[in-house]
DNA sequence: TTAATAAAATACCGAACGGTACATAAATGT
DNA sequence: ACATTTATGTACCGTTCGGTATTTTATTAA
């Protein structure tokens, strides 16, 4: 096994690299991408410009190492709900932690890939198109999911699959601004637990 | 009647002040607040700094006056939607031309007051809360409506109108992501057709 | 002890940000 | 004609933006 490399060669680091991007990942989490200043991000850290483009590169890259932290982490709960039995399972657990996650006060509310970056803007276009493609990417998960449920009969055969992710990933996003407004959990959990009631099952 | 002044004393102004307004408010709701700059606002008009700011004061209340604009104008099918005789119909109304308008391609996809000003930033505060208000008075409409229908019984009487009124807020916010993210005026009719199926009457 | 390596701190870059001072131009009132 | 009023264009303000050149410091390899 490979054992950590604790004899590298020039001036020791003297910041944690994924601790650092932790940090990193909290202010563009309350931010949004171009919210999130360098001078912010450096002050926050402790440590000065140069260090963080040397560590991290510019800021587009900077974010992106902070964006699969997020994914590693914090929203691996997606898979849990995709690994659910059933279709309605899935549905229930991927809706009540959505609720929970966007309400965790240990973080910043609400989703990083649904606000961190949704308007037009030249510099942020790449970053844009980035957080479309994940959202993307999980709805298809989803159908991909209800597409099997279907297979295997807990879903009707009449069912829309696809649209039956869309209906989440809509409602996950709709509460994720939600929580930005004020919104607590157990409002989040009381629409949850309405929009359940229209599953085909 | 009072006729419109033409005879104002002084140089005349260049540009009309309401289509600038309308002008103003695309950019906004293209850019969100902080993404339009004054540079991209003044080439716009075509009018100079100093203009822009004699005419209409500084940014925030710029953005103020454009958010006007909007609510009195393209937003004004909510009234339409809660003057529906029954309480399906102000959902189903609500919804569809939610979906219509976020689509059309008329302006900017999306709804301004949910994504000009999502994140938290020092200078961005104050639009920031202002929108959250004028989203919490939207759904405060949508559950005294509500109400008014468990009274004259088109809801059931353990009907929840709060719930009700966040479910179809929750919706319309995320439909307004999910256009941003290059969804079709058909996928989100798909979306309202499945939400209206568990609607209480 | 010295060379090589890598990260630190300081100081700076041009560009863009929101906002304004000031002189000028175009209209009306007297 | 001339003062008054109001908008215009130019030129500028200090601050912040993302990003970097340069020197110094701390460590390891030889």
């Amino acid at each position: 096994m490979l054992e950590k490399n604790n004899k590298r060669r020039g001036r020791p680091r003297v910041f944690d690299m994924d601790a650092a991007l932790d940090k990193v990942l909290e202010v563009f989490w309350k931010r949004g991408y171009e919210g999130a200043s360098i001078a912010e991000l450096t002050e926050t850290l402790g440590i000065n410009k140069p260090s963080l483009y040397a560590a991290f590169g510019n800021k587009e890259e900077l974010f992106k190492k902070a964006l699969s932290r997020y994914v590693a982490g914090p929203v691996a709960f997606i898979q849990e709900a995709i690994n659910q039995p059933t279709a309605y399972e899935v549905a229930q657990s991927f809706l009540i932690q959505a609720a929970e996650f966007f309400t965790d006060m240990k973080h910043p509310k609400g989703c990083l890939i649904v606000q961190a970056a949704l308007s037009e803007s030249a510099d942020s276009l790449m970053v844009k198109d980035l957080l479309t493609q994940y959202r993307y990417s999980y709805e298809h998960q989803l159908a991909r999911r209800f597409e099997k449920a279907k297979k295997e009969g807990d879903l009707p055969a009449d069912a829309n699959a696809e649209t039956l992710a869309k209906f989440l990933s809509t409602l996950h996003q709709g509460m994720s601004v939600q929580v930005t407004s004020g919104a607590s959990k157990r409002e989040l959990m009381e629409i949850v637990e309405f929009a359940l009631k229209s599953w085909p099952r």
